[in-house]
DNA sequence: CTGTTAGCGCCTTCAC
DNA sequence: GTGAAGGCGCTAACAG
């Protein structure tokens, strides 16, 4: 570069901050901004006040594409889901961009029809155009093969969401389904309740089936039965929640206590209850599952587990971003016991 | 470059497929090649095909931060969002995706608390980095000032989503609430009712303000007149749908219709509704704003206004990727007139 | 601990 | 209509 021309020079309009005014600002090397901006650990304290000073003073931010292109990452995590339970979807979003966020990083959000024929070129294009430093998976795509197979392929790290099939395939985050499906039985088994009707998740949803099965652990570890027509299909949503109870209510031997595989679903079980005139929680008891904000504004007291949704999205980004070894993490969940479950007949 | 190594030298693990394998495979130079991956006119047939049929069969996909490094565009749109009623944010992200990924853009999304103290800055990095094409605005931070002036400084272009302040500032997309509001009170009061109570939107949320102006204007254009206690104040929640409707229902001359002024308040009506007792819609006919599901399932007939969310995103992002003269678009909404609205008592 | 030199993959300008 | 240079803003090797 000849001396006439710095990078002053303003002949057309301005272009962007570049780290060479920085560098020209601060009085050192562009390297030296560099190995501050990326936080090295060899630099002097002198240079880096300096440099800090002068991004600062120029409302410095580094070209993201610039970065990408010459360094080994993007600063891009993609975030993939099908089917959006908004609410779900939205709280993982939240938590991804949490995470993103304190990291300088920054989230694509892609959806892909899992039913569609080109699952795999969606993914390819995303990932190939885009180069993500990586994916989180939310359900049901967490179990999907073709999505995770190409993903591998492409060697793109990453983590899987609430995911039930192929364990231990890839790192993922999630919480114990089962264990709280059981110790919400537990609960209900012991306020005395004996005629517990199940209304489980889809059968698409592979994660979700494992409460069904704690339900049913639970029922035959203490020695109960289900009995016939108690065990309804449900497809996670309000409408077939308010189906299946109208099914259970009008059964001549109804249940005492129904407990929903979601929320959403206990929402239509007690909009059923209503409709038929029902006491709440006098006649009958309604738990649910995933904490959702609607049901509990139907039922201020309803018993429900709560998933720390966005914290599960939080932690799968900053495995993400931190890399670090393949861990399967199970976070904590709740069981958020308020009042809707009373005293069953059976009660000793 | 010396003749000895071309980019067939395989000597570290193969990197990625670039522009230079696809020209080398089609006999042609690069820059044919990005004359037809850009799609600019003066190619001659014959290259075109062959730098297709490369493209095809080396499965090359062109490096998303290489064209933003050296082009004008980065192909990245961003969504900017506060609040997430999470069904509606949800929307409007399928609406911005579909327009993206017809025209080979990504969308990514940022999530803003408008509350805060450093929204400029917020705007400021994400912008700054990504180096956006542009930016979608969703209500309430479609009339935001602070974010729209920093967006002018930056001069990235931006459309604003169902806005109501400072109209024409920018190009916007939306609906008339004011006329749907009043059609819908028009509907009303049609049918026989006169004692029409409203359920009005969150104070801060402008465009939705118009909703009120609209019922107002249309009770006084036909003579009509709101009694007191009649205009409730809401949140857009189903709480406060919840209290307002309890609210109104006890009073001693309850209204023979309410209009709430979105569906998750009308959600809480019902609830007041058939916690009281009171027979839908014969006693009592309730109406909304929106079409939320979770509304519809609670009363599959309810007279409500679909607003296209979806797809005002869709043209807002066709907006910012078209680019073209500002405009304020107004899309077409539905009222969907079920059968919530029974005949009122005044009915001549 | 600091600076110099090459590119990353693509688009732009300008010759041909 | 086509191709050859040059550079976008940054980081990765190196060298000092």
């Amino acid at each position: 570069m000849n001396d006439e021309t710095g990078p002053e020079r303003p002949d057309r309009a301005e272009r962007h901050v570049t780290i060479r005014h920085v560098a020209q600002r601060a009085g050192v090397s562009i390297k030296s901004v560099s190995r501050v901006l990326n936080k090295e650990p060899a630099v002097s304290a002198a240079i880096r006040e300096a440099v800090e000073h002068a991004v600062a003073d120029l409302n410095y931010r580094p070209n993201i594409s610039a970065r990408a292109l010459a360094g080994a990452r993007s600063y891009l995590i993609g975030l993939i889901y099908d089917n959006p339970s908004s609410n779900y979807v939205s709280e993982l979003q939240i938590g991804a961009m949490t995470a993103c966020k304190r990291a300088g990083y920054h989230l694509v959000i892609e959806q892909i029809d899992s039913a569609g024929p080109n699952v795999r070129s969606v993914i390819r294009d995303a990932v190939g155009t885009l180069r993500l430093d990586g994916v989180l998976l939310s359900p049901p795509l967490s179990d999907d093969d073709r999505i995770m197979s190409e993903l591998e392929t492409l060697a793109i790290p990453y983590v899987r969401i609430a995911p039930y099939l192929y364990p231990g395939r890839a790192p993922s985050v999630g919480i114990d389904d089962r264990l709280a499906a059981m110790q919400m039985t537990f609960h209900l088994w012991e306020q005395g309740h004996r005629d517990i009707a199940f209304i489980a998740p889809p059968s698409g949803h592979a994660a979700a089936a494992r409460r069904r099965d704690g339900f049913l652990h639970a029922m035959s570890e203490r020695g109960g039965t289900v009995k016939p027509g108690f065990m309804q299909e449900g497809a996670f949503t309000t409408v077939s929640g308010l189906s299946a109870g109208q099914a259970l209510l009008t059964l001549r031997d109804r249940p005492t206590a129904i407990f929903a595989s979601n929320d959403d679903m206990a929402t239509g079980v007690m909009i059923a209850a209503y409709q038929a005139g029902i006491d709440l929680p006098g006649a009958l008891s309604v738990v649910g599952f995933d904490d959702s904000p609607i049901a509990r504004s139907l039922h201020p007291l309803l018993t429900t587990v709560r998933q720390p949704t966005a914290e599960m999205a939080d932690t799968a980004t900053r495995m993400l971003i931190e890399g670090g070894p393949a861990r399967t993490v199970s976070l904590d969940f709740e069981l958020v016991i308020r009042s809707s479950v009373a005293p069953g007949p059976y009660l000793p």
